[in-house]
RNA sequence: GGGCAGGUGGCAGAGUGGUCAAUUGCACCAGGCUGUAAACCUGGCCUCUUCGGAGUUCGGGGGUUCGAAUCCCUCCCUGCCCA
């Protein structure tokens, strides 16, 4: 076993625990900054680090396009050729047959894209989708999936289901490396009925994790929400439960009430790199005039590096400017948010105030941004 | 004093008789971003509007014309060259 996974408290549906992987311990809810190419861009990972991350997200598809998953092994490894110590997460390439659609033929056999960089072809069967992710040495591994958009009707949600089902068994028999865990996901939109007949199978297939993926494609935030406490039921009591791409910190908090234990997204970063940090009182624009010559932080009471240094006015000031320091300082302060909102979940969990805590937050966030 | 070039929306800069409230870029204003083709993309940017339009604009004034940012006269201003 790579990976050992034990819960510590549980508070209703949600759950707290740790999940030890060969390149350290992941304490759950937790949240994973999203490093596609090998980069949390415009960080350092030490900037990574200090905001609280334990566990960052690469992507086969990028990674093997640029540089080319054997050129990492031979240098050593993600781990190392990225400069991060830590757990790594890497993703299929599943969600680039949806967010790359229109560079992309899918047949049973596997998707066949067209390079978004130079045209190439790339053929990322289910074994292939492995053996990328084994050469870069993640810690936890993707299956390859079928992620629909979030608007596909039934018949196109059976056949996602039928074909990730295929390529899951797949990559599981083609999976060898010892150090690293294989977790399968699980499709189906907001069809409870396809979720539940896609669910049974592979945890008939013992996966050693289970991540939900098909949410946030497209569908209404409110159809989310209303399918996760079931669709996370449907997933085993003692191993990872995964939502993948989600999201808001709204979202999060959802997530963890109906029973998930990590979460990535890229919404911390992009949207820091887009000038919006989140904040207790809810999202703020930096780029808006009205912070032209405010003193105060980002967020008052926030304890990471950019709120401990600068004001609302000098970060409006670098993103007006064009200055790379404010997608910088923006990313910071949103990934701490994010991480600093998990280690506050895990206690709330760990004290059965989870319920409270989460309604309290939520209206919070919601008369702030009315506030805006 | 003489010659030449030129004065267009916050700035730069197109347009040179009607299809011009006027290309485009920048600046500015607002919005979006959910397993990253995103430090990106949309929209707005003279005034009013019941969003159908209406009213004032292209240095000032006068004129030609059915019609002028575009042609003519005049005045003012700017740049370069000569004295």
């Amino acid at each position: 076993m790579s990976l050992y996974f034990t819960l510590a408290a549980r508070d209703g549906a949600a759950r707290a625990g740790r999940m030890t992987t060969p390149h350290g311990v992941v304490e759950t809810p937790q949240f994973m900054p999203v490093g596609t190419q090998g980069t949390v861009k415009g960080l350092t990972p030490e900037m990574v680090r200090d905001a609280g991350a334990t566990i960052l997200l690469g992507n086969t598809y990028h990674l093997t396009l640029r540089p080319g998953d054997e050129l990492i092994a031979e240098l050593g490894g993600l781990h190392a050729f990225m400069h991060w110590p830590g757990p790594i997460l890497t993703d299929s390439g599943g969600f680039q047959v949806f967010s790359l659609a229109t560079q992309r033929t899918i047949t049973d056999a596997g998707a066949t894209f067209r390079s978004h960089i130079d045209g190439a072809k790339l053929d990322l069967t289910p074994e292939r989708a492995v053996e990328i992710q084994q050469n870069l040495g993640s810690d936890i591994a993707m299956v390859l999936d079928e992620c629909p958009p979030g608007d596909a009707d039934q018949a196109v949600l059976q056949t996602a289901v039928r074909r990730s089902l295929l390529w899951a068994e797949r990559c599981k028999k083609h999976h060898s490396r010892k150090s690293q865990s294989l977790f399968a996901i699980v499709q189906g939109g907001t069809d409870l009925v396809i979720r539940r007949a896609c669910a049974k199978e592979l945890v008939g297939m013992d996966f050693p994790g289970y991540a939900l993926g098909g949410f946030s494609v497209g569908e209404s935030p409110e159809a989310m929400l209303a399918a996760l406490p079931e669709c996370a039921a449907l997933l085993p009591e003692g191993k990872p439960r995964y939502l993948m791409g989600v999201g808001r910190p709204e979202d999060l908090l959802a997530g963890i009430a109906a029973g998930i234990d990590l979460f990535d997204c890229v919404m911390p970063t992009r949207n820091g790199r887009n000038a919006l940090v989140f904040t207790d009182e809810g999202p703020v624009r930096l780029r808006n005039a009205k912070h032209r010559r405010d003193p105060a932080p980002l967020m008052s009471g926030c304890g990471c590096y950019a709120c401990a240094n600068f004001s609302r006015a000098y970060l409006h000031h670098l993103f007006q400017a064009g200055e790379m320091l404010g997608p910088t300082l923006a990313s910071i302060h949103n990934l701490a948010y994010y991480l600093g909102l998990m280690a506050e979940t895990r206690r709330q969990i760990a004290a059965g105030t989870f319920a409270e805590f989460r309604a309290a937050r939520v209206a919070r966030w919601r008369g702030g941004a009315i506030q805006q």
